[in-house]
Formats: structure tokens, sequence, C-alpha cells
RNA sequence: GGAGAGGUACCGAAGCGGUCAUAACGGGGCGGUCUUGAAAACCGUUAGGGUGCAAGCCCACAUGGGUUCGAAUCCCAUCCUCUCCGCCA
């Protein structure tokens, strides 16, 4: 959430920026209710000043035996005036509450202006696209064909775009969730956790899911509570309602969870193997930051997810998303994209994000900084990674002629072998 | 799921209808005195939200309602924590 009323101090700036989004934003609308909403409070309040003053003379003038009947014949209709006022004064904070809930953050400046992912700046590569020197086969036939793989019983047992993995696909998606969780927390300096795999409403608004992104989620009949679509979820509301000590930013957590996404206008697209399933592993990383430190995490953020992808040695380029492509909370994004081969281009694998103090806000996460005042932290994440991304990616990128799969170097340890030939 | 108890500042905790919320009393933190240094002792300090140029005013005792001229205190609902019982991997 902004901050109201540095949109109010800063309008023109803010509505400028908010423009690289291309979005129509109710902002005048915003500004226009804010002002209102300010001018009934001074009544209210004025009321309510009144009420009390008269309210701590009443046992003096008890006291003196002094008749109070007419007092409290006023105070009676005061008390009855203020709940009025009061219940307007309420209606107009939950509509400016809900306008403000559905303005997406600001666009850090650094950000390009652009509508779509076409619009996005390539920023680095690793390695060229792999070659294959035979005709080389989609992660869903190697899949099918080594019987890893299978999402005919993900429909059955579950519906479409849900998988088993069967055999050494399960131990290799087990062992990339290892190497993964291993490398940040010894190599990056994350610590681990494994949080719920359901949050609440609250939860959701704070990170930003809720109240605009219900259709995405699966929502749990007679509760309060949702499926997880990302680990950033519960992790970043750890510390929702929280003050931290400035001395222990920046707070780096990592959780290895399932992600649970309805996504109701997903059909048809990206139908088959690992890409786009409603269930899906994800290794995540989230940092909380002091103000002044975040966008210097953030290249650390996305360096370490990286790092997953150069040990392992599959191509992959780092994107900056233009302003339209950005996601609703985020100030900043980079995508880290690894080669497909069956689709002949990069596939989102990654997403690291600085939210500045947008998810700070609605959750109320700050810190007590030396000099003793309360600010709000940065929240950052990113995937580290998307784990059936990542088995997809290693499935097609380290395909043999003869049809198995090679192991990368650094996963040998885990699965306890070189080639996965089929299922065992 | 059943029965009790409870949710007040950084922590513990008092208050149980009005003069008690910049919230007693402890503890912790920070600053200082003393000391070669430290400990102890003593002194001081410890800054939630909104609004306003400001003085100030309003709000804040888990959350939301209600009763009352007036609610941390009384009533109702919800959430959470603890203890005991039941159930369970």
């Amino acid at each position: 959430m902004l901050d109201l009323r540095t949109l109010r101090d800063n309008f023109k700036t803010i509505a400028d920026a908010l423009k690289k989004r291309s979005k129509d934003l109710p902002l005048e609308a915003v500004m226009k209710l804010d002002e209102e909403r300010r001018a009934l409070m001074t009544k209210v309040e004025e009321l309510k000043a009144k009420r009390n003053k008269i309210s701590k003379d009443i046992p003096m003038l008890k006291k003196n035996g002094e008749d109070v009947s007419a007092i409290m014949l006023e105070m009676k209709e005061l008390a009855s005036q203020i709940k009025d006022y009061d219940a307007e004064l309420q209606i107009m904070t939950v509509n400016l509450e809900k306008y403000m809930m559905t303005i997406p953050n600001r666009p850090d400046a650094s950000v390009p202006a652009g509508t779509d992912d076409a619009d996005n700046v390539e920023i680095r590569k690793f390695m060229e696209p792999t070659k294959f020197d035979f005709e080389p086969k989609a992660h869903w036939d190697l899949g099918s064909d080594l019987d890893i793989i299978d999402p005919e019983l993900g429909a059955k047992v579950a519906g479409s775009r849900f998988v088993f993995y069967k055999g050494l696909g399960a131990r290799l998606e087990r062992s990339v969730m290892n190497f993964m969780l291993n490398t940040h927390t010894e190599q990056n300096g994350y610590s681990e956790v494994i949080p719920p795999f359901v949050a609440n409403q609250k939860s959701m608004e704070g990170t930003g899911q809720l109240p605009k992104f219900a259709e995405d989620m699966y929502h749990i009949e007679d509760t309060d509570l949702y499926l997880i679509p990302t680990a950033e979820v519960p992790v970043t509301n750890m510390y929702r309602d929280s003050i931290l000590d400035g001395d222990d930013l920046p707070i780096y957590r990592c959780a290895y969870t399932p992600c649970f996404r309805a996504e109701a206008g997903s059909a048809g697209r990206d139908t088959k193997g690992l890409i786009r399933l409603h269930q899906f592993n994800k290794v995540e990383l989230v940092k909380f930051t002091r103000p002044d430190e975040s966008y210097l995490e953030l290249e650390k953020l996305v360096a370490n997810a990286e790092s997953i992808l150069q040990i392992l040695q599959i191509p992959y380029r780092v994107v900056l998303l233009c302003g339209g492509d950005l996601g609703f909370s985020s100030a900043k994004t980079y995508d880290i994209e690894v080669w497909m081969p069956s689709y002949g281009r990069y596939v989102e694998i990654s997403s690291c994000s600085n939210f500045e103090d947008f998810q700070a806000r609605r959750a109320s996460i700050r810190f007590r900084d030396s000099d003793g005042s309360l600010k709000f932290v940065h929240t950052l994440n990113g995937s580290g990674l998307a784990v059936g991304r990542t088995v997809a990616a290693i499935m097609e990128n380290y395909q043999q002629a003869d049809g198995s799969i090679k192991v990368p170097q650094a996963l040998q340890p885990y699965i306890g072998r070189e080639f996965i030939r089929g299922i065992k």
C-alpha cells in the first residue's frame, strides 16, 4: 500500500511514476475522498473533545451536590451525534482503504517503460543455448518415455495440471530441492524455515495477493484459509505487526513450500509438462532490509538465485521487467529465464523483486532505528528457484542421444547416480 | 473437540465504572555518576496511530459490537495463548 500522506504531498510525481504501469488508477477519486474524510474527522473529533471534557467534570459536580440532569441530557444528545458521524466516517474510511489497497506499487526510477514482456530489457546472459547433435525431446516426452512424470495419473486423482512424479523423477525433484536449500543456507547466508502451507486473509492482504487476486488462489471452504501461492506469503508475514531491532537487519530467510495456483485465466497455455501446474514446488528467498540497503540487496538476491543455475551449468539470462509487466506489489523486478530447448526460448524460472515499503506498510513490519525512530523495513523476495521448472530444464538441457538424462555434477551426490534411464 | 484460566508498553505485571494511560511496581535497554576497567549501587531516560503550520485535539488496554452521561474495568461475538481431558501422525 502506498502511504496516503506521501501520495497527498507528492501527488503529481507519484501519479506520473504510476503511469509507467499504463493503468487507469482512481487516484483523483482517492484524493477527493481523502479530503472529505479529513474534514468530517475534524468535525467528529471536536465533538469528542467536548464529550471528554464534560465527562471529566461530571464526578466533580456530583461531589459538590450540583444537579447534573441537564448536562446528562445534553451529553446523551452529543453521544448520538457522535455515533452518527462516526458511522459515516467509517464508511468513508473503508472506502478509502479499499481504493488504496487496489493501487499498485510505484515503480522505481530505473524501471523501463513498456506494456508487456516484449519491452523487458535483457541485462546479462550465462552460457549459450544448448546445442544438440540429435533431435532433442521435450521434457514431457522424456518424462513419459522414462516413466518418471505422469500427468494422466495427476489428472485422475486431482485434475488437469496436476502431476505425479514417479521413481527417479520424484528423486530428481527432491534432490533439486535439497540442493537449492543447502546452497542457500550453507553458501548464501539464508536461514531456513518450513512455514504453514495455508495462510489467512490478513496475511494474504499483507503481501498483496488480496484483495485483487482472489480468483488466482485456492480457498478452503468455510474457513479463513487459502492455500499459499508462494512461500513469500507465510515467510513475509512471519514478521507482520512486528517491530524488529535495526541491528538484526538484514534478515535472510529461505523456505521450501509447494505453491498452489488456481489461475482461472490460464487455460490452454503451456498445457504440457511441468511449466504451468496448479501445484508446484518452489524454494523461496525472502529478505527484510533497511530502506537504504534494499536495492543493493536486490542485486545480491538475484545473484544468489543465479548461483543455482551456474552450479548446475544451465543456460539462462536475466531480464529487467518493464513497468507494464511489473507485479502489483513490486517496485522493481528481475526475472531469471532459463533456456528451454522445447520452447526454443528462455522461460521464467525466478522472479526477484524489491517491494520497498509497500508490503511492510500493509503488513506493518517496522524496525527501531539507532536514533530510536520507527521505520518500515523494505521487503524483497525471489524464487531460488522454481523446482519443477528447474527439473524440466535439467531434463531438456542434459538429455542424451539415447533418451537418458545426464545428472548434473552437483546433483549426483543427491541422486546417487550419473544418469537417469528410467523409473526405479 | 470438551473444561478451566488468560490476552494492558521491549518483557513481567498492577488496575476491576469517572481524578488510570506519556499506564503503579519489577526487569531489560540506553545515557550518566562512581571505578584503572568491569560488577554492584545510585541518578536519569526509554519517543503507538491519526490530524493540524503550531499549540493542541482525537484514537489506542487482543479484535469487533453493545450497555452507560462516561468502559481497560460490565455484557455479547470472534481470534489467539496457557493448563487439564479426549482424539490423532
